[in-house]
DNA sequence: CAAAGTTCCTGCGAGC
DNA sequence: TGCTCGCAGGAACTTT
């Protein structure tokens, strides 16, 4: 369930194990995930150093010493697991090709959806799991970036100086649910459906209101988006504080579960009571886009 | 039946 | 009228 928290969790967790360790050998079961691995991924990435792991949107990029990037979407259900040398060694992995890993006891489904393996050269191993496969890995050049067909249509990282009022320029006439505007990537990056319900309750604001009514006549924002902008930076700095959620089929990459899953204010809560201050609202669920929303109808207008 | 995400397709209205 | 563009809504991918 990665959003953006989420996903800057497993960039905390890749970045301690894997910056500064040279990639040994990289081992991969299957051609493809949600798109066919680029040409020769394998050995690109065999021998070369990690510098850095960056996160943009919930994008992971991995920069490497001979100037590519290593792109790792996580989807909806991918994972990374990191794995010692101590047991790397116990496991003794196989090679490409083999349907299943050697690490299943430790990643789930017997090491079926194991797609993935990166082995470094302090004899630890990273394995990528992910039973959906709508993730992606990539590899491009350094210098592409800025044109990288994935990122270059993504609106502003909410902690990077998005406000009230590059929101409401966003917005413009468009009448799309709020909700729909919260996810679409080009508004702001990182909020995902359990955050857009979170964030528009703690903002006391319905899912389904038509988007340009948060923006004044003059183009300027309402007080209500003013509040929802606040809103959504607090929630998601929130489930970052605390190592991002967690939900059934995502593991941090440490392998520790988070827990702020236990503090959702009405994401999964249909026919529970609203948890706001002084609400006695129950939270029903609707669907938009195919999606489903979680909403108090009595504190959010 | 539902699921954390993203892309792509179709249909429609506006504008040239 | 015919074409293009952008927006809005929905389906699709896959496995548990």
């Amino acid at each position: 369930m990665p959003e953006l928290p989420e996903v800057e969790t497993v960039r905390a967790g890749l970045e301690q194990a894997w910056v500064g360790r040279s990639i040994e050998q990289v081992i991969l079961r299957r051609t493809d995930l949600r798109f066919p691995f680029p040409e020769r991924m394998a050995e690109t990435l065999t021998g070369q150093t990690v510098l850095a792991v960056r996160r943009r949107a919930k994008y992971l990029l991995v920069d490497l010493s001979e100037g590519q990037v290593f792109l790792s979407h996580l989807g909806m259900s991918g994972r990374y697991t990191l794995v010692t040398p101590a047991e790397v060694t116990r496991l003794n992995p196989s090679g490409d090709g083999v349907e299943r890993s050697v690490f299943g006891e430790l990643t789930g489904f017997d090491g079926r959806h194991d797609h993935m393996e990166f082995r470094f050269d302090d004899g630890s191993a990273s394995v990528y799991t992910d039973p959906r496969r709508f993730g992606i890995a990539d590899l491009f050049e350094r210098a592409e970036e800025p044109v990288q067909s994935l990122l270059e249509h993504l609106g502003p990282e909410p902690f990077a100086g998005w406000n009230s009022t590059i929101a409401a320029e966003r917005i413009g006439a468009k009448r799309s649910a709020i909700k729909i505007t919260l996810l679409d990537q080009r508004f702001v990056v990182g909020v995902g459906n359990i955050y857009a319900c979170e964030a528009l309750h703690r903002s006391g604001i319905s899912p389904t209101t038509p988007s340009n009514t948060l923006v004044r006549k003059n183009g300027k924002p309402t007080k209500k988006l003013e509040r929802l902008v606040e809103e959504v930076k607090a929630v998601l700095e929130a489930a970052i504080a605390v190592g991002g959620s967690t939900l059934n089929d995502f593991a941090a990459v440490d392998g520790t579960l988070g827990y702020f899953g236990h503090h959702f204010q009405v994401y999964d809560r249909e026919d529970g009571p609203c948890l706001k201050e002084g609400c006695n609202g129950t939270i029903e669920r609707i669907v938009q886009s195919n999606r489903s929303t979680f909403l108090c109808p009595r504190c959010q207008k």
